[in-house]
DNA sequence: GGGGACACGTGATGC
DNA sequence: TGCATCACGTGTCCC
């Protein structure tokens, strides 16, 4: 399947109004609209755009700009001698509310890799999971009938043709996925203003980044972060490719629109495109969104004041506990996904409620549920207007810049902006659709702000939920209790490990001075060791660490030298049961190095057990540092 | 002000209603009863306990055991020579729905310490600030009112005159921490069997147990565990006292109750007190739960069908951001603190809602609120009677067993049942104290349950909220989409943390290999040491070498490696006073050569006395030429 | 007085 | 069918 062709823009509507955050946000922001308990007739539907300053109502149809980006990008791709996968440019933008930075999807293409060409053949071994191929099907299957009206049983036949294999898949999730202030390694990138390159999976398993974590999950083996005026270009491959400066400068001037006039200039030069700029995701048998009515604008000037997506779509997109995205692509013959159009997945947004997707299953168009992760429901029949909105994403690997973000941070700005264009589209009381399908109030005149308040506030104790079930794993059950619970419980383990993480790399530094002193001294061991420490007054912890091997255990003991610490340690050895055969114990000034190395006779430790069952019983008996 | 004397049994129940987890979670369960909407009468307030089985009832003074308890506590502080500044018993108990473990307060004593006694000296430089000092009064104070009566001005009047020391305030608070599952190290310290000692504030400081580390911002400097039959001893002392395994003893013939038959064996020698026990809290003007109707029970068999707390007094306890606790103490003249009983912080809970206290400051007795995190709220004319109910702190630092317990362990079900207690109360028609203040409901019938069940979510969630909190540093507002955000970031800060440290780890690992690689290839240092000495076989006495030049020694000890040679060595030289600051050990087949460098510090002898005394104490304990 | 925050009761949904 | 979960509107409090 080629993703690179212009052909499918409904689907990439859909798409990007569907596909999630490879893990950094299973959930999306906005629910789907809850039951139709006041039908929303046609005139409930109203869109409207208001430009607050100079900048005009953006045109219309910039394809210009949109095509000549892509050429770029194709060009890109296909004229390097290398075999990558896919190119992303993930666009620098700034959200208006906050002045948070943001880089969302502009544009990307998707040239291919060796599966995709094998994948024709059903013997071919995919490295996705028969289970999750018919997932991955499922959704685009969905997302096609969402896209092509009601008739689900012939797109459904379409679409059981060809694999959906995982680089194309993650390029498909790419979509949606947002990077703030500076997060993740496109952050990295474009703040620091250095390409950076990462070849094999190592490399990207142990990336700073969850985006670059997840890509291995897809058989990504190679990716290349390059700063360029509007944001930051994403290079992948599913081959390994090796460093050449070659390419990151000729992306350098491909990309670099400040430098060069093009059409195309106008639009991103300012390297800030509106993180509020709309697409709609059209609906089902409506044209009141047409989704060619996409723009490129100013943040700054742009203010959308009311919006409203009638007959709101909604496709849940979850992930499951392998952490694989459950997300929607359209079933497309086309040779080449492109999604172009500068979305932001932080307008378009897939809507994945925390509630275990009550709300939409009845929907007039509502999937049939199946057991398994992936949570797809679709209801076009929604009870009022849903706004468009999404969250910030907060990657969940925890990039650098995200958790510099602080505390302070709003994550649900975005969204709350969009809640203002709800609001006050809700207080326009002609279009008013009815609430929420309950109380009329009392004839209030102030709860009904009041309610929209609310109404925002609960929005964005959902978005952060979102946020932290995203950056937990494997929580167990989708339910808000059960996430807070887990949250707290891999918090706590998270803390440990750390901790051990800790001691055991205070050990080995101690470990690699010690040795670097042996090797330049290798046979001045005076019994006074000379002075090679500090001044006086130093003060010095208990250190411990103990490295097993088989049954021979190598112990390092490392504390203040009063209470007499070596009777402490061989006792305690002794306790355990365990054969000294070699120790030797070091003063300088008082810091006492005990060194030990033994045999487990009649019982066996693991490493763990023995390093804290000694740790416990010297610390227990041992002045911690003099302090 | 010494804390150790029965006589303010009723300031207990106040405070064991009060007090905080020091960090594990300074919110507990119960939120205060909301305004006052419809005030109850006596009529409304019923209690009821029914033994589902053989145990009968229980007895209604049990004080010969309570008493029993204490004394041994009292014993065991005073006796010993060593200044404990206090000691507590830590309760074993089961939580019968769930089947956790847990370990709770069951009976504490106060010594005091040197702040005790200077605290009388305005002028002493109090280590609790001005401002701290006014918080915890004015929580005793508004506990003391809340005991005394409505007169909260002659109470106020004598509460202000004695300081609230900090180790005072830490031993106050204890009485609401609870353990679960074997988690912090009183878990760790009953699970394992040992004891375990932690001297120094640095110990302390780095245990994986939060209530240590809360322990030295009281100015905690030694924490014993002692794991007894009923449970774990905890001594405490801002003292720094050094091991002794008399203590240790002492303590286990002291408190073992199973293998003592006294009279308080048939209460506690299960050891497993109910964690359903209750103990209420008495309220203002109502004798009708007698504080001294305490009592031990099996709690397999005995269920508290219902309970409630009549004009419930529920004092807010929060935590500041430095973690100290805002607790409440009645303010008495008291010598001795004592707070018995066997309560459990598990029935008889501080509740601080998450709303910022919102919710109570409207009571009868509200508290006038201060700008600062101590939140103690204090409301004794509820609209319905609360229940009392608390939740299991998972304590924040994470303590293996608390993370052990795993995803699925319910935080709550405590709480739940105590819920389930009024909700029993509450489907008494009579009874009902009008359901919250809110919509008398059109007539309906069905939502009664429906509203209790959604209040049991409500406060489920909430459970998990405090323990979220619990667990995150540095919160910034008090509110939980902040939370939420932070708990988000914090987890992702931790999981940076980890990976850099682990590729740290690694790298250093890597740097360790390489040396040692270096170390061993230049010199060819064949492991085995060479074949020194004779062939197998043969059999090696005990020599002996001592070398003295002025206050330092050299020792070379020769002999078989059998009964831990070092360990005796080693203890040898600590009960000889002599300080090793050098020392190898070596072992060649069942030979192990030690030598030492020791250094007299106290005690002199000479060549002759030291050669002698170490041969004999090794001839003794070594055996000869295995022969 | 108004906005933010929270708990509550309630209707509704899915298992 | 209960039971658990959720979102919503509302009352209320505090700043």
């Amino acid at each position: 399947m080629n993703l690179c062709a212009d052909d499918s823009a409904s689907m990439m509507e859909a798409l990007i109004a569907t596909a999630a955050d490879p893990q950094g946000c299973p959930w999306a922001v906005v629910p789907p609209p809850p039951r139709p308990l006041a039908p929303v007739t046609p005139s409930d539907v109203s869109r409207s755009f208001s430009a607050t300053a100079t900048s005009p109502v953006p045109a219309p149809a910039p394809h210009l700009d949109k095509e000549m980006l892509h050429e770029r990008l194709q060009a890109l791709i296909e004229g390097v001698r290398d075999s990558w996968t896919y190119v992303i440019l993930w666009q620098s933008s700034v959200d208006t509310n906050t002045g948070e930075s943001l880089l969302v999807w502009a544009d990307g293409c998707y040239k291919g890799c060796e599966e995709d060409k094998r994948k024709q053949q059903p013997a071919a071994a995919s490295a996705a999971s028969a289970a999750e191929q018919l997932r991955r099907k499922r959704v685009l299957r969905e997302l096609n009938s969402l896209i092509d009206g009601d008739e689900r049983s012939s797109s459904a036949n379409e679409a059981a043709e060809d694999e959906v294999t995982d680089s194309e898949w993650f390029f498909l999730v790419s979509m949606t996925q947002s990077f703030v202030n500076g997060s993740g390694l496109p952050g990295q990138a474009l703040f620091s203003g250095d390409p950076s390159w990462l070849a094999g999976a190592d490399r990207l398993a142990v990336a700073p980044c969850d985006r670059a974590r997840q890509a291995t999950v897809f058989g990504i083996q190679t990716m290349v972060y390059v700063p360029v005026s509007p944001g930051v270009l994403e290079l992948g491959s599913t081959q390994l490719i090796c460093h050449s400066s070659e390419i990151t400068s000729k992306i350098r001037i491909l990309f670099d629109f400040n430098s060069l006039q093009m059409p195309l200039a106008n639009a991103v030069a300012g390297s800030v495109l509106s993180p509020l700029s709309l697409a709609a995701s059209t609906a089902v048998n409506q044209g009141e969104i047409d989704p060619s009515e996409l723009w490129f604008a100013d943040p700054s000037l742009v203010e959308i004041k009311d919006f409203v997506l009638p007959n709101s779509a909604s496709v849940e997109i979850s992930s499951d506990e392998n952490g694989n995205f459950i997300g929607s692509k359209r079933n497309s013959s086309a040779a080449t996904i492109v999604a172009s159009n500068l979305f932001s997945s932080h307008q378009i947004a897939a809507a994945v409620p925390d509630d275990n997707m009550n709300n939409s299953s009845t929907g007039a168009m509502s999937m049939p549920r199946s057991n398994d992760e992936a949570k797809l429901v679709f209801s076009s029949a929604p009870g009022r207007p849903s706004s468009i909105a999404l969250m910030k994403c907060s990657p969940g690997g925890g990039s650098i810049g995200e958790f510099l973000e602080g505390a302070d941070s709003d994550h649900s700005d975005t969204e709350r902006s969009m809640r203002k264009m709800e609001s006050s589209l809700l207080t326009d009381p002609e279009k008013r659709p009815r609430k929420r399908g309950r109380k009329p109030a009392n004839g209030r005149e102030e709860p009904l702000n009041h309610v929209e308040a609310e109404r925002q506030r609960r929005e964005k104790l959902n978005q952060r939920f979102y946020a932290l079930r995203s950056v937990v794993p494997n929580v167990s059950k989708m339910d808000k209790a059960s996430l807070l619970g887990d949250a707290t419980t891999y918090i706590n383990e998270l803390r440990i490990k750390l901790q051990s993480l800790e001691s055991e790399k205070e050990g080995l530094e101690a470990q690699v001075e010690a040795l670097r002193k042996e090797r330049q001294s290798p046979r001045a061991r005076s019994p006074h060791l000379g002075e090679t420490t500090n001044g006086n007054g130093r003060c010095y912890g208990v250190e411990m660490e103990v490295k097993m091997l088989d049954s021979e255990a190598m112990i390092r003991l490392q504390c203040q030298n009063t209470n007499h610490p070596t009777a402490m340690l061989m006792s305690a050895l002794k306790d355990l049961n365990l054969d000294v055969y070699y120790a030797s114990v070091s003063v300088v000034k008082d810091l006492m190095i005990q060194q030990a190395t033994v045999k487990m006779s009649s019982r066996e430790y693991t490493q763990e057990q023995l390093s804290s069952a000694l740790y416990y019983r010297m610390a227990a008996e041992l002045p911690p540092a003099s302090r």
